[in-house]
DNA sequence: TCGTAATACTAACTCGCGTTAGTAACGCGT
DNA sequence: ACGCGTTACTAACGCGAGTTAGTATTACGA
């Protein structure tokens, strides 16, 4: 009962021409067709609900329009973690405006070798790689077999490694500077470990910060997850044990990753903590599970959706061959201030560079995003809002 | 530089025998082929890296491995409403499973001229429709072209329309019944419209709790977005404002959109209402949105990651041409009471099936989901705990 | 009338694979 | 020596498109 799809050929003969005529019209080229026949075919082709396999099409094109994604794991749309989540929607913005689609990956970054074929067997004509695995062996395997690729949110060293990431060592930057200039000296850090780009990026920032106020980069109390073997959630209650048994005792904490702060902010009560009384907290991200926690968390924003949908544009340019300005490209970040660090909401956002507008008032939930950075409803107040965020290229 | 792929051809010229029997001794097919020549060939294959090209494949075998998603809303990932992230987590373990991947398509639900197209094209083998739009001209159409299709959390009159969806009706049987337990009897009810199967449903529950007990089904005030024809933010308001101005005022309020229930709880405070002494509250999907909501929200759960991968099960089959038990797969729901009806938490969860178990105690964000309900950490007892989860298929 | 050019096409090849049908070589029994 | 069956392959077709190269017809100028 299934309808037979109707193919080029059918449409030839209906109309009384060869497949080649009619594939001379339908793709546009001006082989010396007369109007009239031009309006015959087209006219078949529509009645005959004509649509061209994408198989073949691919195959005789060497294109798919599709662009492949792979994620560091498949269950992160629903960890605490919603990075991946607006990462996403800005791929999709990307894959729309430039008439693509999507093909996501299921198999697990950790089986790296089936990814690895599937990404080689062309099913896309290439492929977005979002938030490294440690001990990756994927992206440089990748990148040697010369298939187009971005990284989003990571970098390796390799002549032919392109990203999209947030100046990460400004975000560790602000987010030290901002808990100094509240007065912090006893500052700890928990960071994913050095061989994620990201958390070696936000320790370096950090760290001038340090410098910056004088301080010893010695005084920063580093908790490294990656290196303890550990379950993260195991983990993260063992590192704020030792950290509140330090002396002296830290009273600041920065934690790099976004889903592990509410296991902390969580666990805190428990141990007799309370925020930001007697402990200050500072995020990354900034999205809504920052904003909306309680209480709200100062927090490092990135431009998430703009970084998803600059990575579909940096590889469709790669795609169609053309040439970049940059490899790297580095959106800058913003310090959204919340109560976590600031009792008193009254107080203004801090914000580094002059191109970066702070996020709007407070107005519940808006329902469209003015800039590219995560829809929150933080309660800051805009300082000097003259000059609007730039997503202008910078340099390095 | 792009250096040329390895084709089947290459193979065959390296190990000195034709295509055929490369392409037989790779697809393990039994030809007669001596197991030195087998053994040549496969080792061939694997040093020069031979991998088959995706589109060659499809168009020779007529079979993709590649499941289509469309979803009634690309931006819904990052709206508060987390039923997406959940569903398409449930489907990604289950493309996962059966070794298929996932096509996303971008082009947006209103132009489903471009969809129907696309989806005609082959690029996938079956496609499952997320969460149906108004007026929904696609899914019909597509029905009607024969593609393999099912539909995610709502179903159309057609009878080769496949679905897996919650038991709606008795979720909005539950949520009702629940609060005239607690007392209350002038109930509001926020329904996205009857055109929407799910609204439709969870309002008949709502009238069944009402008759059940002896109360009248006018005493429901039945407020319909849909037909408003407002921005949803704005309707929002207005529907609270025309509410509160009720005599007599509901005391208690449904409303089947999660990510609504966030404008209401926000929006309440500044109308001088508080939840729940002056307003009990009950949301749907019970994701950690309306667990991490301030208060907690007593919501009716369902499975969504159970409800995503039983998608692709029944996709896979249909594709396969295998039989189903059944055209409408249906997931029995829950409800986790929490405080915005029950400002006790000490007092125990309402679970009207026995078959149903309640979510785990409260333990700071488990790490895996013990059944396919979304992860939440609601702060609820177990009453009787025996019983647990199933997932067998129930009747309609 | 012939040559050339423009018009209006189409045959045939290609993409990389699965698959059917057929064949050449060899062994073995009679 | 012949026939037959088994072993070990391969030629050729098809999937549904794009694309190249070529042909038949007509028009027009010399």
């Amino acid at each position: 009962m299934e309808s037979r799809r109707v193919r080029m050929i059918d449409v030839a003969k209906a109309a009384g021409v060869s497949r080649t005529t009619v594939s001379f019209v339908l793709s546009g080229r001006d082989a010396g067709i007369p109007a009239e026949t031009k309006q015959r075919v087209l006219r078949l082709a529509r009645q005959m609900g004509y649509r061209p396999h994408d198989a073949a099409l691919a195959l005789a094109t060497g294109r798919t329009r599709r662009i492949g994604l792979v994620l560091n794991d498949p269950t992160s749309f629903i960890r605490s973690d919603s990075y991946v989540a607006h990462v996403l929607s800005g791929v999709l913005d990307g894959t729309l405006k430039h008439n693509y689609n999507l093909l996501l990956h299921s198999a697990r970054y950790t089986d790296w070798h089936a990814l690895y074929g599937e990404i080689l067997s062309g099913a896309a004509d290439g492929t977005l790689l979002v938030g490294r695995f440690e001990r990756d062996e994927l992206t440089p395997a990748l990148l040697e077999a010369g298939v187009p690729v971005v990284c989003v949110s990571y970098q390796i060293e390799h002549p032919d490694c392109y990203s999209v990431d947030c100046d990460n060592e400004q975000g560790g930057y602000l987010a030290v500077r901002h808990v100094i200039e509240r007065g912090h000296r006893q500052i700890a850090f928990f960071s994913p470990g050095e061989t994620i780009s990201w958390g070696r990026d936000r320790l370096l920032g950090a760290r001038r910060a340090l410098v910056e106020a004088g301080l010893s980069e010695e005084s920063l109390r580093v908790f490294v997850w990656q290196e303890a073997g550990l379950p993260s959630a195991e983990w993260t209650q063992e590192a704020l044990s030792f950290l509140l048994a330090l002396n002296p005792r830290p009273t600041a904490l920065v934690c790099c990753e976004e889903w592990r702060i509410r296991q902390v902010v969580e666990a805190l009560p428990a141990m007799g903590m309370r925020v930001p009384e007697e402990l200050v907290v500072v995020s990354f991200n900034s999205t809504e599970h920052s904003a909306r926690c309680r209480p709200p968390l100062t927090s490092v924003a990135q431009p998430l959706e703009q970084i998803g949908s600059a990575a579909v544009d940096m590889l469709i340019k790669r795609i169609e061959g053309r040439k970049l300005p940059e490899r790297h490209r580095r959106f800058p970040v913003r310090l959204d201030v919340r109560e976590s660090t600031q009792p008193d909401p009254s107080l203004a956002v801090i914000s580094d560079r002059k191109d970066i507008a702070p996020p709007a008032a407070s107005q519940p939930v808006p329902s469209v995003a003015s800039n590219g950075f995560p829809r929150c409803n933080a309660v800051v107040h805009q300082p000097d809002a003259q000059e609007t965020f730039s997503t202008q290229q910078k340099g390095r």
